[in-house]
DNA sequence: CCCATTACGCTACTCAAGGTATCGATACTA
DNA sequence: TAGTATCGATACCTTGAGTAGCGTAATGGG
């Protein structure tokens, strides 16, 4: 007996993967502002009202394909500094990947002014982070957010400012500054 | 004997100022998303066409918008620790003001996907401040860029994911963060 | 086998907003 | 008075997000 039973009617396709690539390949040859919700369907090979039947707006259609591009966080490392730094330079190597760092700079300039936009990136990207961070660190919640606003908007301001990803010397520079912060608050 | 001879025609109508009142009290009223031009002609009390004169699209009159709010940076302190720490805390401040930094996040957000507003935010909102920086602090081009990534994009991450300003008390951890690097690199 | 149900593709559409074109009126200089 | 450039107003173009309706394809149940 399955927990879910399978509702009627006919099946979803298996088309997430599909769409969620097209939205990156789309992001990355077009940019974020021409990356159209009809330009990614094109190139998913489905019809715009199949995007708008899964996802209800472009903006959360781009924070799925993130949170299925970013995926879990590796928490790895002997100690809480160590486990810190994995995690910064991980978030660092997504952000650079191609189309990823564009998408995430755009939704999040959208979540600004879109409050339903803001809960949804909220909640659906940054708190499942936060948490595992925040076991992992054994730190409070206002001070793990403190360190995401300081990670992430650095890295983000970057790509927004030039238009390129922070170079490894700077990843460097930003790891070495948070992981003083951790060892003496 | 005037150095810039006057240009033939009608004067231009000293309404700069009011343009750029009204785009704040929009932003703040009705969030960057809903302050049209439209909205924003109407607010100021000018033609939509008038704005388009003047600014060759929102992007740029709301980068001249915010160079007008912020004005420049006060460089006050007695030693380098102590203009670096004055001037995170008017950045923060200003950001705080009622609708600087959304008109701040908002922007940012379209020069993402927007070379030619990259540009002009580049040149005109963060060179002059870059440039002010180096010579008050000493310090090389690439450390300056360093810190205006992590404060700025600390503070507007924090806008952007909360819609809120940063409270002082984070505040004071970015200063002590940023001015740990300045002083032991 | 037929039916209810749901998903898909397609076309067409609405709506909002950035940006442009045109034109008459106005303010200033020479 | 002629020339120039601005302002306001109206109308317009274009793009893109999001929706509605319809015929069709799958699936499970009777």
């Amino acid at each position: 007996m399955p927990v879910t039973a399978r509702p009627p009617g006919r099946p979803r396709a298996g088309i997430d993967a599909t769409v969620f690539a097209a939205t990156l390949t789309t992001v990355t040859d077009l940019g974020y502002a021409n990356a159209t919700v009809d330009r990614i369907a094109a190139a998913a090979g489905v019809a715009k009202t199949t995007i708008y039947r899964r996802w209800p707006s472009k903006g959360a259609l781009i924070t799925a394909c993130l949170v299925d591009a970013f995926g879990p966080v590796p928490l790895t490392g002997a100690d809480r500094a160590e486990i810190l730094a994995a995690a910064i330079r991980w978030a660092a190597a997504k952000i650079a990947e191609p189309g990823i760092g564009a998408a995430f700079a755009g939704v999040f300039t959208d979540a600004v002014s879109d409050p339903d936009l803001r809960r949804i990136l909220s909640t659906q990207l940054q708190d499942p982070y936060r948490i595992a961070l925040q076991e992992a660190l054994d730190e409070p919640e206002t001070r793990v957010l403190f360190f995401i606003d300081v990670v992430i908007g650095t890295l983000i301001h970057r790509m927004g400012m030039t238009g390129e990803p922070m170079v490894a010397a700077d990843v460097d520079a930003l790891v070495d500054m948070v992981l003083r912060v951790l060892e003496r608050p």
